[in-house]
DNA sequence: GTCTATACGCGGATAGAC
DNA sequence: GTCTATCCGCGTATAGAC
């Protein structure tokens, strides 16, 4: 990627540290270490550290943004389109073992810091929330769809965090075949 | 509590600074401030901040044995025991919705972390395991007992993330009543 | 047991040269 | 744009008086 511009560089790495160590735990040296700048320049391009998690935060919304937009492009049903949601838990299994759920771990912390950036990293589960509830309105549970759409999401929040306190991959399969039992249950036929 | 000695005070605030704010982001200040001593004096009675960690991990778990034993006291059967687990989401309803869940903050925390308390962390997690997984055993559950057990623990760590991000005292009535029907279609009749 | 004083490194942030 | 040099406060930890 030559069009990468420095500041890109700095997101994307910060992205990755805050999600393996944490917001609070990543100091610009970490950073500066994997970019390959001084810790200086990093004023450049940001006016404090807060900044940078501001950028992480948008980056991330528009990852997931473009992700969703493939799953619409991907799956024909709202079923199919809701499945990829919950295969999330399969595709980046490992990760998730290791770190837990970038949204979920990050939002925890924020809120044990009473962070500023704490309603904004919030925005990527309303993102989520929003997304499903309207699949969960295409599958014809109007009345519920929200409640469905939240349902779903403590579901994979809570597999994710006891994925990464037990290192189990059994666990994982397990839970991710009930969801798509009760997936299936909860589709009018 | 005239018996409290010093060192039990500093565990005290710990236990609940780590619980709210975060064990990396609490400082010897923030405990020196509540317990009213001064920083240096915290050596006397730990080696280091990660001792006072063990030491809050280990009263963590002897109170969560102690409230175990009360379920075991209270509740007769064993789906009144179940019942007894479900309802700490709606009895720390407050907590939970300000800081998340204790247990699975600090495995989280300590995760990112990549700190040496972790397996000792997690033994908070296994102590509620296995004892879900006896009550599901007794309830005549003696095949799936554990993958009920982790089911329902992976039920309550995502509510509680969710009822943190969100705030939304309604989600965690809704939840509870959901694993309510889902502990009675688990139950042999 | 508890205190004060202090060491020491690290983290975020700034100033200014190139 | 990127660098080096530097400031400053905070955090853990130590030494030693009381």
């Amino acid at each position: 990627m030559s069009s990468m511009t420095t500041r890109d560089h700095i997101v994307d790495a910060a992205d990755l540290l805050f999600y393996q160590h944490g917001f609070e735990h990543t100091s610009f040296s970490d950073i500066a270490d994997v970019v390959n700048i001084s810790r200086g320049n990093f004023y450049y391009h940001f006016k404090s550290k807060d900044e940078i998690l501001d950028a992480v935060i948008n980056k991330r919304l528009a990852d997931r943004r473009m992700m969703m937009e493939q799953w619409e492009i991907q799956g024909k049903t709202p079923q199919d389109r809701i499945q990829s949601f919950i295969n999330i838990l399969v595709v980046n299994g490992d990760k998730i073992k290791r770190y837990g759920c970038p949204i979920g771990t990050l939002t925890s912390e924020l809120a044990k810091l009473n962070h500023n950036a704490q309603a904004e990293a919030n925005g990527l589960f309303m993102l989520f929330r929003a997304w499903l509830c309207r699949q969960f309105t295409l599958l014809g549970r109007t009345a519920d769809a929200d409640e469905l759409a939240m349902h779903l999401l403590a579901r994979s929040q809570g597999v994710a965090t006891l994925a990464n306190a037990f290192q189990d991959d059994k666990f994982i399969a397990q839970e991710v075949k009930m969801m798509c039992n009760w997936l299936k249950s909860v589709t009018p036929s």
